[in-house]
DNA sequence: TATTGTTATACTCTATAACTATA
DNA sequence: TATAGTTATAGAGTATAACAATA
């Protein structure tokens, strides 16, 4: 008994989500609840890899360069959405750890071209599974139908969070 | 085709999912997808609301708290998955907004009960809903399958961020 | 004059270590 | 001596504003 309702509430659209009339219990919306559970998730992901050697920004730019290929810092800031002075600042890391390599771009004086270096491509590559042991783990523990809806939310999220 | 491999990737316990051969293009493990997915919605939805009078985490203890009623700082910690000193800062701010308020122990001098005030109740319960537009058009944008989706994930999800 | 990127600066969120008060 | 909580301090992550270099 699926049912969606958007409703005004408090003159903004408010989207509830209950696959089922008797879960209805939990009132508060699906936006609210998916905020929770993103921002503490997000808060455990940190704290678990506090020891590690890239955070999870830095992880998250170079996981981008492995995906999209070399671009420039301002073209990395917008794929990442961060503002280009926070890029600025990642970049500058993982340089320093010989992640990346900047080489002129070819036309445009002004920019750069941000691209992989081979220890680079081997850390998304090879280290960042590895770097996922308690999450691995979180996740070992669920059942196949489970690990499927995160898979495809995880999905739907990328594509929420990439618009504009 | 749904198909589910744990296998040992670099020593470590890799969970991978596919629910399709056509699918596996994509050869990150669900931990890899989920993280940047989760790392990057957690972004917006800060920047989102930058100008707003609560941050997320004074949200998310204010929900807590409504959810779960009054409790001792070290509770509330502990519920949300953070140190104590971090707690501290956090009520102290809820505090002086009005929205909760503490009151001596009963029987421990030491510790304190945080209650949520009428404005921290009222804040719950009108406010909140009309702090997600953003997310809230995200979420408009989507199916229904796919708010089905987003909704039980984001149940897996915070029993997963719950894990000791 | 407009665009790209960097530097300077500041704020939020979180942690650990050290301290205080009470048990 | 152990526990609950706070204070002090530091580091990550991000932003805006101001600047430099190039187009």
């Amino acid at each position: 008994m699926a049912a969606v309702s958007s409703s005004q509430g408090q003159g903004r659209l408010i989207v509830r989500y209950a696959k089922d009339v008797s879960e209805t219990a939990d009132e508060r919306s699906l936006a609210s609840r998916l905020r929770l559970a993103v921002v503490r998730l997000n808060r455990r992901l940190r704290a678990q890899r506090a020891s590690a050697d890239l955070s999870l920004t830095q992880i998250s730019a170079l996981s981008t360069l492995h995906k999209c290929g070399s671009m420039t810092p301002g073209q990395l800031a917008a794929k990442e959405g961060v503002q280009p002075p926070s890029m600025t600042r990642v970049i500058a890391a993982l340089e320093e750890l010989s992640y990346v390599e900047r080489s002129p771009h070819p036309t445009d004086g002004r920019q750069a071209i941000v691209a992989l270096t081979e220890p680079g491509r081997d850390y998304v590559l090879a280290t960042i599974s590895r770097r996922e042991a308690w999450l691995d783990l979180r996740l070992a523990e669920l059942s196949d139908e489970e690990r499927h809806v995160l898979s495809e939310a995880a999905e739907i999220i990328e594509r929420m969070a990439a618009h504009g």
